[in-house]
DNA sequence: CGGCATTTTCGACTTAAGTCGAATAATCAA
DNA sequence: TTGATTATTCGACTTAAGTCGAAAATGCCG
């Protein structure tokens, strides 16, 4: 069997350090994949077949809400995924479990509860949530189907959508893609059917849904 | 003259760690002190005299808004702050700074940026924002501080605002106020003016945050 | 009442957004 | 390989959004 490895997909320079210190002594035979953002992350899981574990922060850049989650979830079946956030409400936490994270650490979790979860995960273990409490059946329905609506874009349509909740006009985003500012608004009449919605206002509202917890650590 | 300290404070266990990591190797002569909230800053800051650099976590428990900031500023003169926050948004930037700040680091910040304005403002340097003095766009539009910001809107345009983030266009807004089109449209103007956006997206980006901290108040 | 600041209103104009149809490129199963 | 399906691209056109300047309405203070 060839050397297995984990990766740790999150955006703060400064806490992922500290996570890669973290895995490290709990995990020194494992070797350690970085990534930044959501292109870094697909780069690297689509490149590593031996994968373990996956440390994924809820909100990176390129990531809308569960997206990242649900791309995981779909393009490496059987990876484990501890997700990772400063955002710890039991909605929040419910749901990255639906979406089929096999833990959630809260980044106010202390060292040693870090490293007892990923163990236990490694070992197995799903639905793992310490210090937190079950409960609070969802009053989020609404964006629970906006997060399965996401998963049926494209990829292409996804970076669109992901620029779209930056705020930036189609000009900018063609200018990133490198298309011409008419392909992003024919992608963007398709993100708004599959959304059922009718204007970029209702969209950014639908997704914004998603990206709350992104803008939890305000 | 008696060994001189610098105090971090910071409510999240992994990146308080980081962060001290951060500092003694950037001031090995220097000893920690460490805070996970208000009371603890509070209470380790009139115990030490020779406080020569206090680092604080915009959003702590016990803190609203700049209030840490403001106590600090009047208990302890003399003592440079940096502050730290996910949130780099200009406007909070600044009105850190106008509230007495030294500098303002974003915790997306690289480690060696953050060694080079500490030691930047132990030597005398103020209104530090490395990164973040020009341009922001496409980046995270988050929120205002809601009582600034609401308050500052007319109530015509906190209407227009408020049908906005229901997803409205202009020409149905006009409709349900009475008016023409051409009068939202101004209102509209006036409203990304104050926001600090320059379209319909990112003001509804901006405003969906706040209402999330008004509605997701754990 | 008479100035003075703010709010609200709107028209004319420029720019961005959105729709439709269609061509090309990539993917996949037989 | 071939045919079908889906993804991506884009031009032309219509509609919505956004800016600028300014007029009218409102409120407030002396």
């Amino acid at each position: 069997m060839s050397r297995r490895s984990i990766l740790i997909a999150d955006d703060h320079p400064l806490f992922r350090a500290a996570l890669e210190q973290v895995v490290a002594s709990a995990f020194p035979q494992h070797s350690l994949l970085l990534a930044a953002n959501v292109a870094e992350l697909q780069q690297a899981a689509q490149a590593e077949q031996g994968l373990d574990l996956l440390l994924l922060d809820l909100h990176m850049p390129g990531a809308l809400g569960f997206s990242a989650l649900c791309w995981v979830g779909g393009q490496l079946p059987g990876v484990p995924v501890v997700m990772v956030s400063a955002n710890a409400q039991p909605d929040t936490v419910r749901r990255a479990l639906d979406h089929g994270a096999a833990a959630f650490l809260s980044k106010s979790a202390g060292i040693e509860e870090m490293q007892r979860c990923m163990e236990a995960v490694m070992a197995g273990a799903r639905g793992l949530h310490p210090g937190l409490s079950v409960g609070q059946k969802g009053a989020r329905l609404q964006a629970l189907d906006v997060a399965d609506t996401l998963s049926s874009l494209t990829p292409q349509q996804f970076r669109v959508a992901s620029m779209l909740v930056e705020g930036l006009l189609n000009k900018q985003i063609a200018g990133h893609l490198e298309v011409k500012e008419a392909t992003v608004k024919a992608h963007m009449t398709e993100i708004f059917r599959k959304l059922g919605v009718h204007s970029r206002t209702q969209a950014v509202l639908a997704l914004a849904s998603l990206s709350v917890e992104a803008a939890e650590d305000v």
